[in-house]
DNA sequence: TAAAAATATTAGTTAAAACTAACAAAGTTA
DNA sequence: TAACTTTGTTAGTTTTAACTAATATTTTTA
């Protein structure tokens, strides 16, 4: 395919969120079981073990039968650099783009498995712009920005019918 | 899996590619054929034929065995929301993220299959944003932004290695 | 500590979306 | 028009990532 072709070292979209949630629930729960990742993901466990196994054999988790379940330090690395893209996006969404809290972690959960590190890092420094800059000035307040945003723009109309997002 | 699961009326990534690809190649060449929208996504002749039949099922193209395809208007909806999507991710990445033009290219054709509606209605108005206010003034034009992006920024840095993007 | 509950694994299945190999149909050219 | 080329299809395979059902292990509790 075109896009979407998982090459050599890279990480499919599941995989980047089984080593999110571990890192996640680690951080919440100290440890991750199977149970609680299956949790997290809304998936079986059978389907968590599963991708344990994959990611061992990736040497992205420390794990054994029945036993705990860590990060390595490789491991680390991708997880919290996938979620430091979620947690960019959702900035940016939320902050700039002024979408609701849900709808900005929803799309930043979707759009952090195909945003590039160099364009996360532009998208901080654009969030940066507008709370240094933009929401400061009198003329193009933060107020200001809100209604520009909300303003309906003639032509360029996006032509999505309801039942699509 | 926590997102990535297509509802109902969703289309997969990979059908919302192949729609889009028909909607290109008529505008180009007239008329899609199964190897021209091969070549294009970079995929074998067979799995055309089966996305073909998918598609059909769903009601989004015109096509039997050995003859002319073409979107129906459902399908030629959905093909304009994606690609319409897609130019809106290409012109921000580009024109405010100033990033290269293939890197937005190929960064374009990732999230546009991930990103709302909504959310890139915003995009847009925010790239209008740049170009009527951010690169006219004289105190942060766009040499301005240029360097205010290039500047490496303390904290918040990313961790990405250098395999990954 | 024995039974019950919670947790985890194995085995086998399913679906999507790609692939190759082999065949069939259409179009081109000598 | 016969041979060759291009184009398209079918049949069968592979991989990924889910699933269910059954079983095993561990933990909790009565």
């Amino acid at each position: 395919m075109f896009v979407n072709k998982i090459a050599g070292n890279e990480l499919s979209a599941s995989l980047e969120d089984y080593l999110e949630a571990i890192m996640q629930l680690e951080k919440t729960n100290r440890v991750a079981r199977v149970s609680d990742i299956a949790r997290y993901l809304n998936v079986q466990m059978p389907s968590v073990t599963g991708a344990l196994k994959v990611l061992r054999a990736k040497g992205l988790v420390n794990y054994s039968r029945n036993s705990f379940i860590s990060l390595t330090e490789n491991g680390k690395k991708i997880a919290s650099t996938v979620t430091d893209k979620h947690e960019s996006l959702y900035r940016f969404l939320c902050e700039v783009l002024l979408l609701p809290e849900e709808i900005s972690r929803d799309e930043a959960c979707k759009i952090e498995h195909s945003v590039g590190c160099e364009t996360v890092r532009r998208l901080v420094k654009l969030v940066n712009f507008f709370n240094l800059y933009v929401f400061k000035t009198k003329k193009h307040g933060k107020l200001w920005w809100k209604q520009f945003l909300e303003k309906k723009l003639l032509g360029n109309v996006s032509n999505c019918s309801e039942e699509r997002n």
